[in-house]
DNA sequence: CCCCCCCC
């Protein structure tokens, strides 16, 4: 009895040569503990001889989870196999099989002896190494070599350079070929991104942190440097320019948080080696460009990536705010770019790119990775992962400023984002005609005017909003004479009482739930704010009748209906710009009578 | 170990 037919044919031979052979079926022969020293050391693992019944290869890993089934015995000399995943890494020219989810098909005491007649493992690297396994068999691990302190040339007297720049004896390997399973690896890549330095502070402690993008031409990885690594590492770390980086720790990507095409990151720790390397290397692409033109923007998803590259066409003020939800100080610059298509979309920037104001009317301005979104129209925003470069030195930049300075006096760009005070030339529509089609029809954001009457009084909020003027933003009452501003970072001892009003209207064919902010809600009140919350607290029922006299009136609306998601609802909403009074005679009067009545 | 990518 052979026992051959329970092995793949060639499985060890075809899986040595790249193919990806599924479930293969092997035969142990033998396996050896061995501890790591590298990185991983102390680290136990075991080595396996596995073979195919026709040639067997010894440079087979498992560890983790599998040692205690190992040493259970399940996997004891003789036992067939089934390998339901691997991972086949190439280090140097010695190839390791790491054997993720082995399955036993048949006990090796049922089998009692080796299947076929393989040939003896193949060593290719290692000269002297034995050839009987049970033998002392070399490390998994490339010995490591001396390590060299490498002083970067200098004008000056030589620096010593720190050893973390400078010591590297890791094979580099492609950043696509990174997994949680190599002990020894570098890769090298251009830096594509990199984030300013970001403190944060949490429950579980606080501390400050940087990342930054690398790309070679099998892919891309972001590397996060943390306390001591950051400020180790972030003056080192430059776009554009190539490092290479080893002895970092890879873990899985929250993909929820990261567009790189990668299921890895890496953090920097302690002994991580990072090596500015040449900034000419072929082996890290330039920073490539897919440029969109902002005509296809139009088209374009919210919340997908784009390159784009274009004129800066106008630049807004530094605008500081408060994140409702963090409470966090936000800073943002939206500048406007056109190009050749002459559709002009809003750029916004962030932090300290918005604070240096980097870009200027003119100014021919590169974005990789800008984000699509699709508030009030198409807008593009600047996120973590882009990177922005102002007149950059690319033929197509000089010709699209060439483009600019030739027709910006003529120029009538159709702009793709709309702007909150671009409904002069508002149409006039009926309320049927409002929808998110419609919405979307208009770039995100419709303004019209409609004649409609008021047929049913919503929510009427009152907030305390900061007194300085212009905030508007909510305050927290102390409740102890005070109330804070999170915005201006203020205490008052006085606050502004504002209102938001939700009215549902109605013409001859559809109606529309409208928002009408303070100075329109207090307009169609006919009452202040402070006033309304005197009469709130003295008297109810006439404060009743003041809201519900609302009931039947008509008005001439102008309207400013936008696509606005809402909990991953996508909805339109409907504010109000401006609202007149069209008199009605006792017309009003007498509906109310009507629906009194009825409701009596 | 961050993990928010913002606001209207």
């Amino acid at each position: 009895m052979s026992h051959q037919n329970l092995l793949t044919k060639d499985a060890i031979a075809r899986i040595l040569e790249g193919e990806k052979v599924i479930n293969p079926r092997v035969q142990v022969l033998g396996y050896k503990k061995v501890m790591g020293d590298g990185s991983d050391k102390g680290q136990v693992r075991y080595r396996f001889l596995l073979s195919d019944g026709k040639s067997s290869h010894q440079f087979c890993v498992m560890m983790g989870q599998l040692i205690e089934r190992i040493e259970m015995g399940e996997f004891e000399r003789f036992s067939v196999i089934q390998l339901n995943e691997y991972i086949l890494n190439s280090l140097q020219d010695r190839k390791v099989m790491i054997i993720l989810e082995p399955q036993l098909i048949k006990r090796g005491s049922d089998i009692g002896q080796r299947i076929g007649n393989p040939s003896a493992p193949t060593t290719p690297n290692s000269a002297g190494a034995n050839t009987s396994f049970n033998a002392s068999v070399p490390r998994l691990s490339a010995p490591p070599m001396a390590s060299t302190s490498v002083p970067r040339a200098g004008r000056s007297a030589p620096v010593p350079t720190p050893s973390y720049l400078s010591d590297v004896n890791q094979v580099v390997c492609g950043i696509a070929d990174l997994n949680p399973y190599r002990n020894r690896w570098a890769v090298k890549g251009r830096v594509s991104a990199k984030t300013p330095i970001k403190q944060w502070s949490n429950a579980k402690g606080e501390g400050k942190l940087f990342s930054f993008d690398i790309t070679d031409d099998t892919g891309e990885i972001r590397i996060t440097a943390f306390k001591t690594e950051c400020e180790k590492f972030f003056d080192v770390v430059e776009v554009g320019k190539v490092f290479t980086i080893s002895k970092a720790v890879i873990k899985p990507a929250n993909k929820k948080f990261s567009p790189l095409n990668n299921d890895y990151e890496l953090t920097l720790g302690n002994d991580s080696i990072v090596i500015p390397g040449d900034d000419d290397d072929s082996d890290c692409p330039k920073m490539s460009f897919n440029f969109v033109k902002i005509k296809d923007i139009a088209a374009t998803n919210a919340d997908s990536f784009v390159d784009v590259l274009a004129v800066c066409k106008s630049v807004g003020e530094l605008v500081t705010f408060t994140q409702k939800n963090t409470g966090r100080e936000l800073k943002k610059r939206d500048i406007s770019l056109v190009d050749d298509t002459e559709m002009e979309i809003k750029l916004t920037l962030w932090g300290e790119e918005a604070e240096r104001q980097i870009a200027n009317e003119g100014s021919a301005v590169v974005v990789k990775k800008a984000k699509v979104s699709d508030f009030n129209g198409k807008s593009l925003t600047t996120t973590q992962n882009s990177f922005v470069q102002i007149d950059p030195t690319m033929s197509e930049a000089f010709g699209l400023r060439g483009w600019y300075e030739r027709s910006r006096d003529t120029l009538r760009p159709k702009p793709l984002s709309v702007t909150t005070s671009s409904y002069e030339n508002a149409q006039w529509r009926n309320l049927s005609e409002i929808n998110l089609a419609a919405v979307r029809n208009e770039r995100g954001a419709l303004t019209f005017s409609t004649v409609a009457t008021v047929i049913q009084v919503g929510k009427l909020s009152i907030y305390l909003a900061c007194p300085t003027a212009g905030c508007k933003k909510k305050v927290t009452d102390m409740n102890n004479g005070y109330y804070k501003c999170d915005k201006c970072n203020k205490n008052f001892e006085d606050y502004e009482p504002r209102l938001i009003l939700g009215l549902a209207i109605s013409d001859f064919g559809g109606e529309l739930w409208i928002t009408l902010f303070h100075e329109d809600a207090e307009k169609i009140l006919g009452i202040k704010a402070k006033e309304l919350i005197q009469m709130r607290d003295a008297n109810a029922t006439e404060y009743e009748e003041i809201i519900g006299a609302l009931n039947f009136r008509r008005f001439t609306f102008r309207l400013r209906s936008a696509e606005d998601r809402y909990k991953e609802e996508v909805r339109v909403r409907t504010t109000a710009l401006a609202i007149n009074e069209i008199p009605t005679g006792d017309y009003q009067k007498k509906l109310l009578e009507l629906v009194n009545s009825l409701s009596l």
